[in-house]
DNA sequence: CTCAAGTCTGTAACTTGTTCTAGATTAGCG
DNA sequence: CGCTAATCTAGAACAAGTTACAGACTTGAG
């Protein structure tokens, strides 16, 4: 995990000063805030340049882009949820149960902020190339959060293809509820369901299951 | 599938004249050829009305927003490939293996086009609650290619399930790959990966397995 | 402390999606 | 044919993301 660790803060390009540090954090908190309040279309650059307290130039100067800056907001929220969640791991017995737990616990804590998860979720698969490392950083997280769940230290291919087709699953059905075109209850279905693929693939699967 | 028939034109709230169905024709048609060339941005309202000889407020009066126009391409390009699909089934003994086929002679097909496969992809995971019917028709549609690629016709929750996270993963991996995050090899991987899930879920899989 | 380089501010301008309006055209009906 | 309602056109206007720029402020080297 040191590659997830070291992008634990900014790639460091040259290091922030202590004001520097703090317009970002009041740029991401502007944008956490107004997300929370309206979702997608409420994040107006200008409102979020204000509500920061900088110019919007210094937006833009900080996140080229809004989409850049709700990616941003994304990473920034994920990484709550990483330390929230490594204090209570979950129970189950099954990787894949624990998987499925802490995803849906994942989807509860979004629940909490409908508008804010819109925001961000959308942001994030409109990202076009340009903002690549910054998606695949949040791509690494999550990975690792489930990672984590497997308590898989040394993944095999297949395990990691089949992290990638929970993650692609993850995104993609947050999306339908997001949009109200599946329930909650669908929801949990279909994670439980692409969780099975963990037993499918684990390294002793065809060994010591019997 | 005759909620599907249905939907294969229009929901014929007012029967479109000839000179009407002609003008959606010319939109849709200039929509995919200017997405074809510059993907998502190159579809520039105005710009498909003089491609198709209308007048901007006409081109919003038949698809009221950008993202209604392109998942209105999208649905138009699907059902090509459906038929196209339906000419030569998948040949694989195994219900995972057809589906995997399919999809993947579907990935191909959109490779030959990326621009215009991202700009319906990313107008379809970016549509929000107000373009729900459409997208759910996209959605149907799908569903109803993977099912007929499975031989199932009268498929169970399980296989629902089965088949939404199929979905869920084809839209997402499409756009990892769009946005250059992941190669043609690891989509495929992981279109094989899910795919596994079909035997998971087949209805004699406890039984007739053995 | 002083100065040059780099940042930040405030503001205007530009782009593209969307809305609005007034007048021309078309379609269907008697 | 002649009329009326619906539709279409051309073009202006508005909204929000993005860019540009001139001048003020900070920062770090000497």
């Amino acid at each position: 995990m040191t590659a997830v660790d070291r992008a634990d803060h900014r790639p460091a390009s040259p290091p922030l000063t202590e004001r520097q540090e703090a317009r970002r954090r009041r740029i991401l908190n502007a944008s956490a805030q107004l997300a929370a309040r309206g979702g997608f279309d409420a994040v107006q650059m200008r409102e979020v340049a204000e509500a920061a307290g900088v110019a919007l130039g210094t937006l833009y100067r900080y996140f080229p882009s809004k989409i850049h800056l709700l990616v941003a907001t994304m990473q920034d929220q994920l990484q709550h949820m990483h330390t929230t969640l490594r204090k209570r791991p979950p129970a189950g017995a099954d990787p894949a149960q624990r998987v499925a737990e802490t995803l849906m616990r994942a989807f509860r804590a979004l629940q909490r902020e409908p508008q804010l998860a819109d925001a961000m979720v959308r942001a994030l698969t409109f990202a076009d190339r340009s903002v690549s490392p910054e998606v695949d950083t949040v791509s690494r997280l999550t990975t690792a959060i489930i990672l984590d769940a497997m308590g898989a230290e040394h993944p095999t291919p297949g395990q990691l293809s089949a992290v990638r087709v929970i993650e692609h699953t993850w995104h993609s059905a947050l999306i339908t509820w997001l949009s109200g075109r599946a329930s909650i209850a669908q929801v949990k279905i279909d994670i439980e369901t692409v969780c099975r693929l963990i037993d499918l693939t684990a390294p002793e699967a065809s060994e010591a299951r019997a």
